[in-house]
DNA sequence: TATGAATGAGGCTTCATTCAT
DNA sequence: TATGAATGAAGCCTCATTCAT
């Protein structure tokens, strides 16, 4: 029987009223009420409301980090390369607060903290693209070019943000279809460059 | 000598706080103290916060959708359907308060009137969606399957969302390229899916 | 057909929401608005709230005069005294906005009109009071003293508090019943002291 | 040495406001001036004024109603019923910030508030009638009929609501005369339901 | 007579934060 | 670690009133 310690339990609640109302309407008062703890208490854990933000934040791209980490290294060679972590994303969506507070906020961050927030972004998506590189050239076998590679990770990134736009604005559904949409022409383009013939097929 | 009216100063100023600092951040004070009147004037114009928020997201809206249905009106038959459009988003973005204020508060409108927003938008995305497909059947001269179609205006979608995205989180020249990669793919698979071979260009 | 003059139409919107909200809480916008014109235009009428306000008290109380002293005038000189005024009380509670604006906001006037208010008031209570005995000598013929006058004068005007209070409070039912019970010993002590004996009637 | 509490004091003045000015006059600013705290540091002790309101207001009822208990506990067997009470009325008024905020925001309380002000109010008079009847009924040494005392229960509170509102309106110097004239008509039927000879006094 | 626009004053309430306990 | 109390700043909004048209 352990109990979960009292930053913890703020920073969860935070993380529901962050990403449910944004930063700025996000209260301090409705978090700790959520925590069942008295406003004053907060500052026990978390030296101001930017302090707690940006704590959430971290904690919750180190999250995504991670995952998408795992999923890129547990992805079998001869998939489609950052399919899993895609499909991953549509999966979480509905159920992790955590990433759609992560996705959420990444938009419209208070302006004093815009860029510890835009620093965290782009490194995530350095490692996305990364991750995507690596396995793409295994995918490719050789027969990529390295500007086939650039291109494709470009496009790569371009394709989790759209669906990550999806998600957020819509719905686990149509995030989906977006998706599917998406890496038909990805895999289309890479199997016509890695020199398939048009008849290979997923 | 023509005098402005206020109420479009007031809805000017506000397009620019609400795109700066997003609906919570944006004080009414501000906005006045920017057109140059006291508060409680604002409500000789706007009846709250909420309706004036509404306006000139209508106004920004109806703006966008316009500029959208010309930039495909003009486009060349030839071109890569869409592209003018998205060529026209990366460079007014810099440019047009209004575009910044639509894409920054496309994300995380005040909950209140999240259902209004989302249908504004829904109704873009359809006639971004309407016009593409259009453009696509002609450029595609009869040789593309229906299905084709469908998928590449999903597919399109994104590629705005995506370029959208870029232009908020970082800035126009990332957009920028990212677009390309984007049509790259895009046309590629347009031309193999159209029958062109693979010699033949844009 | 003849058209009602805007004055007047203030003044009846006036009485309703002064009788509903009281004089703090009845603003001047919803009034004009129940008219149909604007806030301004009613300054075309009316040089400031105050001034609205007393001209309908002023009417409502001279309307309220003129019936008592029509109630009295037309009271069957066998009736108990006051009786019938009591009973238009009563009966015009409920349909009369005018009777019901006088009586709720004769509680707790805006301070500054406290005075005229009051003295208002003061001179429709002693019509009361002078009418009633008036009625109650006549009553009496002539076997009442005048300390005795006197005395039921005075329970006179508590009797019609006491309705009046209980008009505002809760209803027309409730008044009713009170009123009998408290006619009941007001005749009661009348009889006895007009020597009747305990058979005579009303 | 005893500091007395914020809430108090709060509550106090704002008994206080609300007496003199009524509910929709009276400003938060000002009790908290009359307090010598800022304005903010009332929302330590009440959630908002329709909070601080019935706080008073049920503080002031229960007082009130303790009060007039006891004056009916104590009041000699022979007295006339109730007159105990009525005298502590009349006294207190003056002095009591309590008795007038009662008396002065029972008529016109904001809409909001009217189903609980009124609750309470029944109660207070279910308990003065209740009060009464008990002790009119050991005065009358069982000579009374139920008839009569219903009777009387009635007249009775006619007589306090009389009471109340010559205080309100005028002075205690009237409230008193009044007093005296329902009082006096009071036990004359009294008396003679109960069977006294007219020569048996008070 | 009517009104659109403007305004100073002020309404209630919430905010993040501090501090003594 | 927790909290009750306090606070300055700021939030949105409504008020009665004025004035030029």
């Amino acid at each position: 029987m352990t109990t979960i310690p009292t930053a913890e339990r703020i920073a969860a609640a935070a993380v529901t009223h962050f990403s449910s109302y944004g930063y700025d309407a996000s209260s301090l008062a409705r978090i700790a009420e959520a925590v069942g703890i008295r406003k004053a208490s907060l500052y026990s854990h978390f030296s101001c409301k930017d302090d707690l933000f940006m704590r959430v934040f971290a904690e919750a791209l180190q999250a995504e980090c991670g995952l998408a980490r795992d999923c890129f290294a547990a992805e079998p060679l001869a998939a489609l390369p950052g399919s899993s972590y895609c499909a991953s994303l549509i999966e979480r969506f509905e159920k992790s607060e955590q990433l759609r507070f992560l996705l959420r906020t990444g938009y419209m961050p208070p302006p004093a903290l815009e860029p510890q927030i835009s620093a965290g972004h782009e490194a995530y998506l350095a490692q996305l693209q990364g991750d995507f590189a690596e396995r793409l050239g295994a995918w490719g076998r050789g027969r990529l070019m390295p500007a086939d590679i650039e291109l494709y990770g470009e496009v790569y990134l371009g394709l989790v943000d759209s669906v990550q736009v999806k998600l957020v604005y819509t719905d686990a559904r149509q995030a989906q279809s977006r998706l599917q949409a998406l890496q038909q022409v990805l895999q289309d383009g890479l199997l016509q460059r890695s020199g398939h013939g048009s008849a290979v097929h997923e």
